[in-house]
DNA sequence: ATCGGCTCGCGCAA
DNA sequence: TGCGCGAAGCCGAT
């Protein structure tokens, strides 16, 4: 696909790739069909169609689609979408600029409104269904689609042609390139407002009868810590760099210490840019910015190097061929202990920290990093097979987690089975793959302070 | 408390 | 072709 930059000085011309050779023509609008970024500043995708709808002085319409069938989404993920998209809307309308919602497939939704649209510009997801769907809307208009790369700091591409090995070999390619796009992003204004064009659009300023009306399942309920919204990202963020960043080299790894910056949610729903947290980080220079800036940019964008370029990413069969080897070799090894998926998923085993780091995610919606690989260790361990754990994990992630459905949580669950990883000393059922024990979380923490915590919280919410 | 060994494969130097 | 080294490991020796 060709890069096109001629609209957009401001935007670097690697971001921007046309998904379709059609021409642009006459047309009502310019429609920005937003779906991963779902933000009102600091977003190329966004400032692109701002440009293009002002060079032809057209009004930019801007389209989200809620999928009420989305995959493992669930209400604790709705709500947390809604409400921050609740406010990217007054966002959007204080710059003259009408978002409208609509419950369907996404794609659907784009498909039809561009039948009017000049041109449609989107945003940019790597997992298999928001690729499915830019596809089918690039073959299915008759006007250009352009993809806007905006949800990493570094293009995909540029990066690498091809799957990473590990950190190591894709921190340099990342760390040349960094003084090119770790760039602000300036925002304009359309020249024309959009907001009195007359489309029919979802009330969203209330997310909780938006998800009844939805019919969205109600299986695992929204959490109250966690609020989405730009704002929200934006103040947490604030205290992460106030109150937590000097001390994160020495607590990131204390489930106790409450240290984390907690921008996971915000990220996987595209309420913040990952590069004004890049940007806001970087303007203090530390070794504890650096670490943080290493989880940002090399971890973040690993993981999305995978699931961008291993089409098994949520599968054993994604594993790197050594992985997969001593796994299968180690896969008829007596386990100890074998757990159900209802034994797990209800954190009923004989193990307390991996009950509370189960009851951590499904009370918060959010487990600290340094349980989820413990975690997703024992699963392999007290699973009949590696492959049926690996499922597991993905399925209980992606329930539970308001991170989840993310390349994050797959990398991160890849992890746990060897990926991104080296070998270590065999032995059984683990093979080559790195083993974790309760006496190591004993040994970084007071891992019996974090379950009495759990178990409290557990006690109060039931 | 600290340290080497474990083990594979990438990427660079030669 | 050889060599160093790597996301969070554990284990056993000192």
């Amino acid at each position: 696909m060709i890069g096109d930059s001629e609209m957009s000085d401001r935007i670097e011309r690697e971001r921007i790739i046309r998904l379709n050779a059609n021409k642009r023509r006459k047309g009502i609008f310019v429609l920005y069909w937003m779906q991963a970024s779902q933000r009102a500043s600091c977003n190329h995708a966004l400032e692109y169609a701002i440009d293009s709808a002002n060079e032809k002085s057209e009004p930019l319409l801007v389209f989200f689609g809620i999928y009420s069938k989305y995959p493992a989404a669930n209400a604790r993920h709705f709500r947390f979408m809604l409400e921050g998209l609740a406010e990217t809307q007054r966002e959007l309308a204080e710059r003259g600029i009408r978002l409208i919602v609509r419950a369907c497939s996404p794609d659907e939704g784009a498909i039809e409104l561009a039948k009017q649209a000049s041109l449609v510009v989107t945003d940019r997801a790597y997992m298999r269904l928001p690729r499915q769907w830019r596809a089918r809307v690039a073959s299915s208009i008759d006007c250009p689609l352009v993809q806007v790369e905006t949800n990493v700091v570094v293009p995909v591409e540029e990066v690498s042609h091809r799957e990473e090995y590990a950190a190591r070999t894709i921190r340099p390619k990342i760390g040349k390139l960094l003084e090119r796009y770790m760039v602000p992003l300036h925002e304009r204004i359309p020249k024309r407002n959009s907001m009195s064009l007359d489309f029919e659009s979802l009330d969203i300023s209330n997310p909780d009868r938006t998800i009844d009306a939805l019919g969205i399942e109600r299986n695992v309920p929204p959490v109250d810590i966690y609020r989405g919204g730009t704002s929200e990202a934006r103040e947490r963020l604030r205290h992460f760099l106030t109150e937590k960043l000097a001390r994160y080299p020495f607590c990131r790894n204390d489930p106790n210490a409450g240290c984390t910056s907690d921008m996971s949610p915000y990220l996987h729903f595209g309420q913040i840019s990952p590069l004004e947290v890049a940007l806001a980080v970087s303007k203090i220079r530390s070794p504890a910015s650096d670490e943080y800036l290493e989880e940002l940019l090399v971890r973040r964008e690993l993981a999305i190097n995978y699931v961008y370029y291993n089409e098994n990413y949520d599968s054993f069969e994604g594993l790197p061929g050594w992985a997969k080897k001593t796994l299968r070799i180690h896969s008829k090894d007596t386990r100890e202990y074998i757990y159900s998926d209802s034994d797990f998923e209800m954190a009923r085993t004989h193990d307390p920290y991996w009950n509370a780091a189960e009851k951590e995610m499904i009370l918060t919606g959010k487990m600290h990093n340094y349980m989820r690989m413990y975690w997703g260790k024992k699963i392999l361990e007290w699973s009949r097979s590696p492959e049926e754990a690996f499922s597991l994990a993905i399925r209980l992630n992606d329930k539970y987690e308001l991170d989840g459905r993310d390349p994050n949580g797959y990398a991160g669950v890849a992890w746990c089975f060897g990926k991104h990883d080296r070998p270590w000393r065999e032995r059984p059922i683990f093979g080559l793959v790195r083993w974790m024990d309760s006496s190591g979380l004993k040994r970084k923490f007071d891992a019996d302070l974090y379950v009495y915590d759990i178990e409290k919280l557990w006690a109060e919410k039931r």
